[in-house]
This record gives structure tokens, sequence and C-alpha cells, in this order.
DNA sequence: CTGCTAGCATA
DNA sequence: GTATGCTAGCAGA
């Protein structure tokens, strides 16, 4: 049976209008009933198939109704101009997405659906009616039915009734005895929706009704009888006509109402004007396709030419290409320098790497350079390489002064493997590495963020090449050399493989990337630019109180002694407390302390949870866990980070590595800054010491419940989003549902519950999970698993339907389309199985959580630098961001950090950051 | 000197 | 129950 879909786009203009809080396009046209309305329509063409379709507007000018009634609508205000601007981009879209739209003059937009419903179902069509307004029920019939897409409620005969307590073809009886104050229609006073479904079950109908109309008791009755007069009018104000002449406008029938071609240039172009960024991605990708047909596959003599050969599918790994010739020199002579400045400043793209002495990038000194512009062509120029054979080598400074306009040009476009590194090996030298296109290493993290990306494992997959290993020339460990004593051939071969190996690299992945327009986002809006600022964050470095931290060792040092000797006297022996072995010695074997878990390898754990069960009944494992715990503030911390400033900068510099997280989180290392402890009083006295120098201050702004806003989000819960729409304590609002409370009931108790399973559902938790984080039986927590989802049904859906995703293709993706793999996920080993499910729930999370907080830390760095502010940016703690501000930036700083990071997307939920401001890091958090 | 384990710091 | 990095201890070079 065919289908018509009638979408009542007035009621969703003004519902898409009043229902998302403010949004605007960045020139500040007003965006969020557009927003609204452009959502609606992508849900429904999802969820339901029609044959036919049509949204019908409201035309402008007067109706048959303000003749029979000039008051009719006069109390409604005007169209508000926010929404009124929205109209013309509304149709736009409606139109674009190949939907037919009917605006008929003289007559409302119920008026016309109305008649098509009546059409269709003389003809025996089924007609969806999709609105929100209850006038409407009076056209369902068996053929003919209301699903209001926002609030999913469908509405058929009997659904009418049992709403209304009146059937379809009493409503406008019903509508006319109740009246309508937004339309200004009068009905009986004091006869509400009670009363008139009363009246209509003892009468049957209006006309019975007034017929009888003696015989009603009381005030509302001697109300009928004022009223029966203006009565028919009522009714005939509030009576849908079904007998629209559409002649004109359809006159093929319903073959005018089929969905026509969509437009997604149309589209693409909408949403980037109103910076839907994720429409944005989504249209790229449908433009991309059609605008683009498949070429050839054709030889090019510049390799790194600006367009894709090949559209190739990046879930197609690439077939490693055939052997190519090499041609490596070495730059030795001022001919060959000439000539290859010559060659670089030609290209369009040229492939870039630096030789160094050290793999800490601020203190890494340049040894030598390699280029290459031509797969299996490349070129080394050595700078500094020293030695038994320090021979022909071109001056260092004279050699550097040439090359600096090509490495600091905009124009002449870079790609390395890392060019982060290479950059801060240059700007140690005073060069600032510009032109930066594009980085291999991302290309490889955003393809498949599972697999390794250093370029030896690269090269064997994606070109079927083996390259020279490092460890091969310079040897490893302890008896390895530095580049600089490496002989000029090998140093040759090796470096300007890389060069090579890198730009064949380049041009076989970019154009993987290029075919899917969600990773092509993720490489070049997300990991691209944010790549630009970590490199700022490590240059800027964080100033930490050394004397702080020392003076914290010593006093932390004292306390650990007067530990080791209780612990000695409680175990009557001295032992090395920092040794679990030790431990577990004189645990079970001497004392016979009960065994409550075991290690992995199956030794007796003696793990922090042990410990503190232990230390219920016995005193020595108290005195284990204060020396446990401040020995590795001490080791990792106290001691450590004195030892880590810069002595050229006075400062701390982290690495960002940006691709070992699989989830598209960074990591942080040399030192880790993003594991600074904040749980413990005595860990906070360690953020004390990460201080803002002089005239500023450490400003820290954090996401609010970021990941959980996600599944929001990803799940589209309904529950869920108005908790946080309404800006509610998440998990209480979480425990006031499961537990069936109000809001001010929730007690402390069932608070701690509701943020367990909060925590627990983003980490794709089991029962059992829950049950040892709650210390409750396992079938208590799963009854309280049960009742979560029965509160929440949208999450409890979206868990399962990303686990059947994960298995079905293999991987899981963030809002922003970025790719994480789970290779476990078909593993016939359950418990991997198993791990790589829960994995599946949490990525998508935990992912565009990344992609979020990079996503503003771009947009931070860019407002800071077109604002030309000094404020820096220093840290990035996966969803805080912690800037060094001077006072004089402070109020602007305090206000625009939250507002940017809280707009760099537009979810289903608001976003919100809160921002702190101190002296230090543990004052501004 | 290198690689592994247990344990623990963060989001 | 997700994702990381670092430390000490220890075993086998």
């Amino acid at each position: 049976m065919a289908t018509l879909l009638l979408i009542d786009g007035s009621s969703y203009l003004y519902r898409a209008f009043h229902a998302i809080r403010e949004l605007s396009a960045p020139d500040g046209t007003p965006s969020n009933a557009l927003f609204g309305f452009v959502n609606m329509l992508k849900k429904l063409r999802q969820q339901t198939h029609a044959d036919y379709i049509a949204c019908v507007f409201d035309a402008k000018g007067k109706t048959f109704r303000d003749d029979i009634y000039p008051q009719y609508k006069a109390q409604r205000p005007p169209m508000p101009d926010e929404l009124r601007v929205q109209i013309a981009p509304i149709h736009q879209a409606v139109a674009a997405f190949g939907i037919p739209i009917l605006m008929i003059e003289g007559v409302e937009a119920d008026d016309v659906i109305g008649t098509l419903a009546r059409q269709a179902s003389a003809q025996g069509i089924t007609t969806i009616m999709s609105t929100g307004d209850k006038d409407m029920s009076q056209l369902v019939d068996d053929y003919a039915r209301i699903e209001n897409s926002m609030t999913e409620e469908v509405l058929d005969r009997d659904g009418v009734f049992a709403k209304f307590n009146v059937w379809p073809e009493q409503i406008v009886d019903y509508l006319a005895l109740i009246g309508d104050t937004v339309d200004n229609v009068p009905g009986v006073p004091k006869c509400g929706p009670k009363t008139a479904a009363k009246w209509l079950a003892e009468f049957g109908s209006l006309d019975n009704i007034i017929a009888n109309a003696d015989a009603i008791k009381g005030v509302v009755g001697q109300n009928l009888r004022d009223t029966l007069q203006w009565l028919p009018t009522a009714k005939e104000l509030v009576t849908i006509k079904c007998d629209v002449d559409l002649s004109s406008e359809l006159p093929n029938g319903f073959d005018d109402l089929k969905y026509q071609t969509e437009d997604s240039a149309t589209l693409l172009q909408l949403f980037t004007r109103f910076n839907f960024r994720t429409w944005v991605r989504e249209m790229e990708g449908k433009v991309g396709q059609a605008a683009k047909p498949e070429t050839p596959k054709g030889i090019t003599s510049d390799l790194f030419g600006d367009e894709p050969n090949e559209a190739i599918p990046a879930e197609v790994s690439s077939i490693p290409a055939a052997p190519v010739e090499r041609h490596y020199e070495c730059i030795n002579t001022s001919e060959l320098l000439a000539k290859w400045i010559d060659k670089i400043s030609a290209a369009s793209m040229t492939a870039f790497d630096t030789e160094t002495d050290s793999l800490d990038q601020m203190q890494a000194r340049l040894v030598g350079m390699s280029f290459s512009v031509q797969a299996g062509e490349a070129a080394y120029l050595p700078l500094a390489h020293h030695g038994a054979d320090t021979p022909e080598q071109l001056p260092f400074d004279d050699t550097l002064a040439q090359l600096k306009p090509w490495l600091e040009s905009a124009d002449h476009k870079k790609v390395g493997q890392n060019l982060k590194y290479d950059q801060h090996v240059l700007a140690n030298l005073g060069i600032n590495l510009a032109g930066i296109a594009d980085d291999t290493l991302l290309m490889s993290y955003v393809l498949a963020s599972h697999e390794k990306h250093n370029m030896d494992d690269q090269a064997a997959r994606e070109l079927g090449e083996t390259t020279i290993k490092y460890e091969d020339i310079c040897g490893k460990g302890a008896k390895q050399i530095g580049f600089a004593e490496v002989d000029l051939d090998t140093a040759t071969a090796y470096a300007a493989e890389d060069a090579d190996i890198t730009g064949r690299l380049a041009h076989t992945l970019l154009p993987r990337l290029q075919a899917n327009a969600g990773l092509h986002y993720v490489y070049r809006d997300i990991e691209m630019p944010s790549r630009q600022v970590l490199y700022v964050m490590e240059r800027n470095g964080i100033l930490v109180d050394a004397n702080k931290l020392n003076r914290q060792s010593h006093d932390i040092g004292l306390r650990l002694i007067e530990l080791e000797q209780q612990a000695y006297e409680l175990a009557g022996q001295p032992f090395n407390l920092g040794s679990p072995k030790q431990l577990g010695e004189i645990f079970f074997d001497k004392l016979k302390l009960p065994v409550i878990k075991k290690t992995p390898k199956g030794a007796p754990s003696t793990d922090e949870e042990v410990l503190s069960e232990l230390a219920k009944d016995y005193p020595l494992p108290k005195v284990l866990l204060e020396h446990r715990s401040l020995s590795k503030l001490k080791s990792t911390y106290t001691d450590k980070l004195p030892l880590m400033i810069n002595a050229a900068t006075g400062r701390v510099h982290t690495s960002f590595n940006q691709t070992v997280a699989v989830t598209g989180r960074l990591s942080s290392s040399d030192p880790n800054l993003q594991n600074i402890p904040v749980r413990t009083p005595e860990g906070r006295k360690i953020r004390e010491a990460f201080i803002a120098p002089a005239g500023c201050k450490i400003v820290s702004a954090d996401y609010s419940q970021i990941e959980l806003r996600i599944m929001a989000h990803l799940s589209g819960d309904a529950a869920l989003i108005r908790a946080f729409e309404q800006g509610l304590d998440i998990h209480k609002a979480t425990a006031a549902e499961v537990f069936g409370v109000s809001l001010d009931e929730v007690t402390s108790e069932q608070r701690r519950y509701a943020k367990s399973i909060n925590f627990g559902l983003i980490y794709g938790m089991s029962a059992f999970g829950l049950a040892a984080q709650l210390e409750i039986t396992r079938e208590a927590a799963k009854t309280f698993i049960e009742r979560y989802f029965n509160r929440f049904p949208g999450v409890a859906e979206y868990m399962e339907v990303t686990r059947a995703a994960a298995r079905d293709a293999g991987y899981v993706e963030t809002v922003f389309g970025r790719r994480l793999w789970l290779p476990a996920i078909k593993s016939s080993n359950g418990a991997q199985r198993a791990g790589a499910e829960r994995a599946a729930i949490n990525a998508p999370m935990q992912g565009t959580a990344a992609d979020l907080i990079k996503l503003a830390m771009v947009a931070v760095n860019h407002w800071l630098i077109a604002e030309k502010l000094s404020s820096r940016l220093l840290l990035q703690v996966h969803d805080e961001l912690i800037l060094e501000v001077p006072e004089a930036e402070l109020d602007l700083v305090k206000a625009k950090l939250p507002e940017i990071m809280a707009s760099v997307a537009t979810l289903k939920v608001p976003l919100l950051a809160e921002v702190g401001v101190g002296e230090n890091w543990e004052e501004a958090h």
C-alpha cells in the first residue's frame, strides 16, 4: 500500500524555533529553527519511507477564516524577526532535500493537509501527518494518522480517543466547545476538555448538545445556553477545510508529490553558511562523489601534485606499488645546493626531514636535512657531521641562511613524518618552519589508529619497502652513536630514504583520506590544525617552582622514613616496602594475612584495593598504604619534575603525542603532565608548584560532564537530554529517575550509586564491575542497571546498536567521523571480544570528547592570535585547557575561553565549560 | 643494560 | 568497567 507523508511545516517552524536555544551562523543570522527543522527532516526521511511526500506551509495573507471572523488569530503576535529570517533558508533546505513544498493562498497549511489526506484515503493511500498540532486529530481516519516526530507520539483513531476521550469525527465539536485561545476562538466559558468530552460522550455531537442545552445543569450549562448563537461559527473556524482546489498546484495528482533528487550542492552551501559542521562533512562526501567521476589511474611526473589520481576507499588497504628506482645524492657542493634549492622552490610539495643528535626535541641539534620532490629521488644535506672523515660538508650557518627563506615560506609546501619534531629542531636555531601542509604520521593515525605509525612499519605496510633502520646505522643501547658520527654515505642512504619514503607515503595515503569525507575532515580540520597548537604548547612550556617541590620532597622523605620504621616493627623485620614480592612474603607467608585477590600471574596481590581491605583488620597495611602513595608522589613528581626544567627556558616542556591513543586522545610524556595528582590533599600540593610568572595568572577551563553529554547526544535519550537541557546535577537527576524520587529527595548514597552507574556506562560496564565498585552483590547491581535502562531506554538501545555496529564494521565512529578500529571485536577469545565490546562502547564517547577539545584548542589558539593577545595555551588534560594569562587580559579570557569551548560544536545537549583562575594550577582548578 | 610486572597517577 | 605514562623492583642478560 502506498504511503503519503505530509509535513506540517508551519507547526514545526515554531516548534523548532522554540525548542532549540540560541544558535546562529558565523555572520550572526539566527539558525536555531533551521537546525531543528533540518534535524526533523533528516529524522523523518530516515524513519518514514513514503511514496509521496509534501511539506506544507501557511501562505502569506488573509484566509477564508478572517472573512468569517475578523478577530481570528488577532491576538497572535507577529512572527519574531529571528524566525522570519530563517524562513527562506528553511524553504531552501526542504526543496534541496527533494521534498515538494505546498503553500496555497487563502487557506492554512492544515486545510491543504486535510484536503490531501481525504483524497489519499479515498484512493486507499495511507497518510502520515507529521505535526504537533492537536487540531489535526480531526483528520485521523482508518487511512490517516498523526505522527509527531518530536515527541514520537502516534495518533490513530484509538490513539485520538485515548488522548482526548472523543473520536476523531467528534474533534471539531470538541474544539468548538472548548475554544482555542491561541487562535482567539472563544468556546463555552468554563468548558474544558473534561466537560466537552463528557457532553460528547452523552449526546454524541455538538448539534445534539445544542438541542439538549436546556437539560444541562449548573453554571456551565448556563454558559452553554449563552453561547448557542456562537457555536456554529466556532465550529466553522476550527473545522479544517478538506476540499481545497489543488488542481493547478498538482495537475498530476499525487504523482507531483514524489521525492525529487536531493540537491547536495545546495545543502552543502547552506550548511557551510550556517556552520553546521557535522552535516557539512556528510555533504562533502556526497558532493565529492558526485563531482569527481572516477578517472583512470595515470602516471604523473610530479608525484606530489595536488590532485589525487584516484579515489581509493579508505577501507581498501593499499596494494604495495611496484619497486621504485632510487636515486639519492649527498648535497656537498654549492652547485648541488643551488640545484636542490631550485628544485624544492619549484615543487608544489616537498617531502622534508631533519636528522639530529637527540630525541629530546627542545635540546636536539640539527645534524642534516633531507628533501624529496619525486618518488625515488632524494638528497641529504649534511650540516654538522663530525668524526674521522669530516669531509666535503657545506658550512652550517651559511647553508642554513640560504635555506631559511624556503623553510620559513608558507608558500612552499612541506610534508613530513611528525613535522612537529622538525619544527622544534629548527626553532632551536631560530628558524620558524612554515608551509607545513601534510604529515604522514597523522595521515596514518587517522586512517588506522590501531596500526603502527612509525615510518619503517608504514613503508612496509603501504609501500612494500624495507627501509634502513636507525639502529642498523647507529647501533643501540649504550653503544649507540649519534647521527653526527655516521659517515656521509651511510647517512645519505638513510636520510634521503626517509624523505623519499615520506613523500611516497603521503602520495599513497592522501587520496585514501580524501575518499572519505569524515576521515578527511578529522585529518584536515582536527589533526593538522591541532598539530600546530600542540607545537605551540610544547614550546611555551609551563613554569614550575622547583624550590617548592624540593621542599616537598624533603618533607615526604622524612615521613617515609618514619613509616618505614613503623612497618619494620609491625612486620618484625626490615624489608623493602617498594617490593611487592617482599611485601607478599611478609604478608602472606610470615603474618598469614588472608589473600584477597591474585595478580594475573597468580601471585597474591598487594594493590591498593587489597591493602584497604586488609587495613580494616590489621595495622601494617595501613602504614603501607600511606607509604605507597607518598613514595609514588615523591619518586614520580616531587623528585623528578625539578630535573625536567629546561635550563634555557626555565620551564617544563612536555611532549604531546598525537598518535598513540587509539581513541583520538592525546598523551603526554617526558614528563607526563596529564597525570599530575589532584585527588588527595598531598597530591594537590604538587599542583601548587605549577605557577604563573609575575603579572600572570593560571587559567583553567574544563568541560563539564563531557562524556555523559556526548552519551546523551549519541543515544538521543530524551530523559538524559532533558536533564542536561535543564542544567541539572546529572548524577542527582539520574538518581531521581532510577530511584523514582524527586530531585530534593535524593540521598547522597543514591547519588553515589547513580554516579557509579554513569561512569560505568561510559566504560561499557558489566553488572560484575558495578557490583565491585559499589560493594554490592552482582544481583543488586544487575537490577540497578535494569532500572537505569528502564528509565533511559535510549541509552540501552544505543549500547546495543553500538556493539552490533562494531561487530559488523570492525570499527566505531566519533560524532566527527573519526574511526576507532577494534581488531579484537572478532576474536575467538571470549574475554578479548568482551573487552573489545566495552572499548566499542567507550570509544565513541572518549573519542568525540577528544575531537571536541582539539577543536577547542584550535579555536582558542586562533582567537588568541587574531586578537593579538599575550595569553598562552600551556596544557591540555583531556577535558581541560590550561593557560597563562597576563592580568590585563584576565577578564577577557575568563569570559571568552569557556564560550569558545562550549561553541565548537552543536550537539543535542548544550556543552558547558567551567573556568577557574589562580596563582597556580591548584588554585585555578 | 634491557624488558617485564605490579602498582598507581590522571581523565 | 575505558584510555594513557612512569616508577621501582626484579630477572636474565
